[in-house]
DNA sequence: TTATTAATGTTATATTATAACGTATCATTT
DNA sequence: AAATGATACGTTATAATATAACATTAATAA
């Protein structure tokens, strides 16, 4: 099992996990022969400011202050989509939000746990449901292709804040 | 393991499906002493025509169609949630559409297989899969409060077809 | 340089969903 | 039956998310 579970929801150097992913993400640019501009590595930045999904219009605000000129919502568009194509970063359908990905070369599950209370998303990649979807399928006739699987409730921090103030009732 | 994959993919008597349906939410409605309205009764109707899951604006030409007379889109949306809220239908978020649920008594793990030919969706409540989500999240100190799996493939007809046409080339 | 391709700018519009407020319908009590 | 209160629906406007189409600019190749 591959997770940034704990990375997510405890406090960290969070300047690494930003310069580790453009890192990855310029390496994956060369390989692939195609260019890391400055809007996808602004977009891609800014994805990696925290680990809470963005909407596009939230890009798209944070993006013209960053850039100090208006974007409009094609271009923000633009860079997400080479983006997700690269496996840099994930849609999260059910958010309308976009988060980038901690471990974009191995094989995984787009499984993620997503805090109602405090928006965090970390991403699991989990072998053994992966297998067991896979089985899943295979025993229904149907050709998995891909997946992406969504788990609400609370983060282990926003946890610990409920018990709280469940206790103090 | 509850599914209706069977049903969904192979031919069958859907006139059943449907009837049973309109059973269930009926039973349904009386017991939470609620009202199963014209709008809402043929909303569910409609999403059960067939088993593949149909957007708002989808419904909202065919409720009119049904009703003959125009429905704007608030009151197609008031009836999806209220299905929502009871549990007969659910969301596909990827989709943005909706679908009648198979078993909105019992509990399960809101799992579809998603045809991407020919649009069919089928649920699947699997209790194991469901312990390994549960499962996972307690290793990751987070309170698991609901989730959202979806599988994207080819179902067992289009399958078929896919390798068909795989071999004559 | 010139041609070619790739990326971005710009305008308009499609698609999905909700807010706000008025009206009608249903159920309950008098 | 009439009055009341609650629920559902009608109507208009608009928010939020996403894409189409075409012009312009920038990077690469010939
Ligand atoms: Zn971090
Ligand atoms: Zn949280
Ligand atoms: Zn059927
Ligand atoms: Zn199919």
């Amino acid at each position: 099992m591959l997770t940034n579970s704990r990375l997510v929801h405890q406090p960290h150097d969070h300047g690494r996990c930003i310069s580790a992913a453009l890192t990855r993400a310029n390496d994956l640019c060369s390989e692939q022969k195609v260019r890391m501009t400055t809007t996808r590595e602004s977009v891609l930045r800014l994805l990696w400011q925290s680990h809470q999904p963005l909407g596009a219009y939230q890009l798209q605000g944070q993006l013209s202050e960053l850039l100090n000129k208006p974007i409009a919502p094609p271009t923000v568009y633009r860079a997400i989509d080479f983006l997700l194509q690269l496996g840099l970063i994930h849609r999260i359908p059910s958010l309308n939000a976009y988060i980038g990905c901690p471990f974009p070369n191995s094989e995984h599950s787009n499984l993620f746990m997503i805090c109602s209370q405090c928006g965090s998303a970390a991403e699991v990649a989990h072998n053994t449901i992966n297998s067991m979807l896979q089985s899943a399928s295979d025993k229904a006739n149907f050709t998995l292709q891909s997946q992406c699987l969504e788990l609400f409730g609370l983060c282990p921090q926003c946890s610990e804040h409920r018990e709280d103030t469940d206790n103090e009732q």
